[in-house]
DNA sequence: ATTAGTTCGTCAGGAGAGCGAACTAATGTC
DNA sequence: GACATTAGTTCGCTCTCCTGACGAACTAAT
């Protein structure tokens, strides 16, 4: 909560928490009378029209309307300005690189997906610059009104090394300098951050978790994830390796592959390719998890076995969570955790055999955007910190060189 | 961060922070004088010296003493009156009932230990306010001069339905009403919360996780449990059982004994009844989990072997826990837990096999006294909100009702 | 058409808080 | 004894907020 602005305990301090309580009351309730925003937040008329007119003359909010055919005169409304600043927000999966520009309030104001074919990572950055220049341009923006962008991809990025770990799939990712090479590529600041973790954001802030101060997503498709919300925000650990179940000793026994070793333990059950595996053994004939689902779906006796077997072990996943973590509510999602209609029951069974512990379960509702939604949402709130940071420091906005207000 | 007065964002706001700025330095670096609180704070001269004059009126703070010698005039030290209020700490534990008083800068002025031998709840919260009494003699107060109490027990609060569950240790324990019977009998405010959680807690402010922001507390004895600190404070989960790891599903087969259904997963093996039936399995004769210790510490080869089974076990609990928590830090207590000197190697074994997640291991440095150094933790920082929600209302000290400074 | 009632928003006055700069006073140093 | 150094205060100014009064505008009822 402490900004790390020269003037700590300063009157003006004053005026950005109040004029911050009033955006975030115009965010979530919509556009509002100064009266209405003074009943609602408890401050006096006056401070709410001086706040108003502040953030109005830095173009954070605007007139919005006004209502007629009530006793008194005309009410203005004041909303936020949506357009006034602009947030980038990339995916960076195996097979896609998904990059979106939002509005303040979050919205896709452009979007662009291409596929992930890069050999390295320059490759890669490149790709990324060219997607989020095009996604500025479906906008009508140039990507350089972009304040921060936030940047999902497998893998835990060591801030201090400037590199990824544990990011095997994307070839060439894992080297140094990774952060630097964004920034230079995108021109504007960026944050790394896992993509389940994202997801898990995104799920907080639009999806199954909204609301929800404490909970879980996991993540089961070709690995094996999760992302944390504590106390409505994102929790990393030490390292930015919270969540990293796929390193979960597993309670079964572990085919002895060369891949356990590699891959952790309850990743090479759970996880897709541990499906298929164990279809395979099964004596079906099929080559993917989706396959295997769909037989199930179908009624094939086989494939409803292995898909209970399945089911019993992400219910001791969810166990072991519950456990450590007591969530009021665990997101399911991923190619494999998706299917929570077929894995239900088998989940339940498994919960009744492990004791009390057995949190609320449900499957994501944002799908393949929860990523991009989660950067958004961490996006928005570095927006929003580094615009009240520049507003308490009493940087003028049209003299600034950081411009965050439209040129008008 | 935000306190639920009536006045939001009015300038009192600015003074109480600043003043809790400044006697968080007093509490930490001692007595200083009013420039060496401006030049650290970053508040300016006139502000410090307003600032410490509120506090002084209200008998928070006092001149400690003066330096002289040096160029200019003497220097006043101002310290924090730790005197000024008192807070009281409890921990039930199955066999003894220990109570502290406590001043502001958590010392103990008063600590009563007693057995319990209750036989129900009702004895218990009896046996509590007598040693609660005795404990406030000690320091020449009587108990009702103490703001606030924190309360540790085995099992989870529930809130809502003011009872104790998972407590089956404690003969009626788990009854409701017992927060109630509890302010009832000790007429001051209480807040009960698990013992091992406030270990936890204790640890964090006193003990060998001082200054770390993310780290559990794993405590191994009669029973298995957790406590976890992020961001520097205590996560309790949703309904309070975050940490309740006797419930992780076990990674080797349980012996199925009924126990096993009861007591959930791990705990079975991994806590002290565990290691006894370990040891009788092979072949030792011995009681108590301790006696299998102190002959592996005197080079009994079955001894040993089966202490390195355990501290394989704890590793693995470790591991299972950091791959959900990524913690920097685990520090590891209980009748068990605590000889990490001859787990160590077998714990870092274990570490070695299951993927590269290992934090840091060490022994708690609190002992017997971790639960009650967490009450007082605990119970501090809510008397210092207590104390400050006040003096933001604008409540004077004299004519309150609530006497929180000494009568003079 | 007039009047009463309601409501939005501003104005004016007062109080609390913080800051910088000048100032006082005490002490050491040369 | 002159000068530098330092602690703490006083003063003037700015910023913020609140309360209460007020003006303006619109509806509804007579």
């Amino acid at each position: 909560m402490r900004t790390r602005s020269d003037q700590l305990g300063s009157p003006r301090l004053l005026r950005v928490m109040n004029e911050r309580l009033l955006l975030d009351h115009l965010l979530v309730r919509g556009p509002a009378s100064r009266a209405d925003l003074a009943k609602i937040t408890g401050l006096s008329k006056p401070t709410v029209s001086a706040a108003l007119a502040g953030m109005e003359d830095s173009g954070l909010v605007h007139l919005a309307g006004e209502v007629l055919g009530r006793p008194g005169p005309v009410t203005s409304l004041y909303d936020v300005t949506a357009g006034a600043a602009h947030i980038g927000a990339v995916d960076i999966g195996r097979d896609w690189i998904r990059v979106a520009v939002a509005d303040l309030r979050g919205r896709f104001v452009g979007r662009k997906d291409g596929r992930n074919a890069a050999k390295n990572s320059e490759d890669l950055v490149s790709r990324v610059r060219e997607l989020a220049q095009a996604a500025a341009g479906q906008a009508g923006l140039p990507w350089t009104s972009v304040i921060t962008a936030v940047v999902g991809s497998p893998g835990v990025y060591d801030k201090d090394a400037d590199r990824m770990i544990f990011a095997p799939n994307l070839p060439g990712w894992e080297g140094s300098g990774l952060g630097d090479r964004l920034r230079t590529a995108l021109g504007v600041d960026v944050t790394i951050e896992n993509d389940i973790n994202l997801a898990a954001l995104g799920e907080h802030a639009y999806g199954a978790g909204h609301g929800i101060a404490n909970f879980a997503l996991v993540s089961i498709g070709t690995g094996v994830g999760m992302g944390i919300v504590v106390n409505g925000e994102l929790y990393v650990g030490a390292r930015g390796a919270a969540g990293e179940v796929s390193f979960l000793p597993a309670p079964e026994p572990v085919p002895a592959d060369d891949d356990t070793l590699r891959h952790g333990l309850t990743e090479s059950l759970a996880a897709a390719p541990g499906v298929v595996r164990a279809a395979r053994a099964a004596g079906l004939h099929l080559d993917t998890a989706k396959e295997v689902f769909t037989a199930a779906a179908e009624g094939d006796p086989a494939a409803l076995e292995v898909v209970h077997a399945e089911g019993r072990r992400i219910g001791g996943l969810i166990v072991a969570v519950a456990s450590v973590l007591d969530p009021e509510l665990v997101v399911l999602t991923g190619g494999v955790g998706h299917n929570l209609a077929l894995l239900g029951d088998a989940i339940t069974s498994r919960f009744a055999e492990l004791g009390p512990l057995r949190p609320r379960v449900v499957a994501s509702t944002l799908g393949d955007s929860g990523v991009l939604l989660g950067a958004v949402a961490r996006a928005l709130s570095q927006a929003w910190d580094h615009i009240f940071d520049l507003r308490q420091s009493g940087v003028q906005p049209r003299q600034s060189g950081v411009q965050y207000g439209m040129s008008r």
